[in-house]
DNA sequence: ATAATATATCAATATATCTCGATGCATGAA
DNA sequence: TTCATGCATCGAGATATATTGATATATTAT
């Protein structure tokens, strides 16, 4: 129950939609990257990262200072589904533009 | 967009979960059988039933002064796996009470 | 050690959602 | 018409969630 709703939770908000569609077509992003791309600030970006995370939709991979997030692996079926159901979604989803210093 | 917010919204609450599982178990019934088995009040289910029907997972059949409320078909696919990822969930569901004076 | 960069968390405020009680509307019985 | 019943909707208060700006932590370079 819980965790059921923290999963639709999670994508009942269009910035985590966003996020996280811009991640699964991205595969492997860190926040100065979406921070650039969306031009959002980055306390905001990080805890809708957080949300995304808990509700077992993303991994975190830590490199030195940066954190790359990715879409799980594996994916469970009901969390599949709602990522299809999201890629059918018309949003603007901004290009990839390298966020950060180390370009 | 705004339909998946809606849908997702819809689930996101763990009284309308309930109910949505009450109705899928029970195939149709009306408000008052609800406020009977569930104990809640009239107004806050009606409000409920409303959110559901609207993001697409009831359908309402009128026969005099009551509404009998029943799961939408034919229902689309992300709806159903919602359905039954719910059908998974473990909570208490009440037994059916008829609720109304024309039992 | 100091400074810069990347990320996470906190507190305050704004916004959305839920619940309740009251009210309105429609149907059907008396 | 008058009343009771079933359902829907509204306003107010309570609770939850989102956003921002400030601050904290961690890593790396100098």
């Amino acid at each position: 129950m819980d965790i059921f709703l923290k999963t639709v939770g999670a994508v009942n908000d269009e910035t985590r939609l966003r996020i996280l569609r811009f991640i699964d077509l991205n595969k492997e992003v860190c926040v100065c990257d979406i921070e650039n791309a969306f031009d959002m600030i980055q306390s905001r970006i990080s805890r809708h990262l957080k949300i995304l995370k808990e509700a077992g939709f993303l991994s975190v991979n830590r490199k030195g200072r940066w954190a790359y997030y990715s879409i799980r692996t594996p994916l469970d079926k009901f969390r599949q589904n709602i990522l299809e159901e999201i890629s059918f979604l018309e949003f603007n989803i901004p290009e990839f533009k390298q966020g950060c210093k180390n370009g």
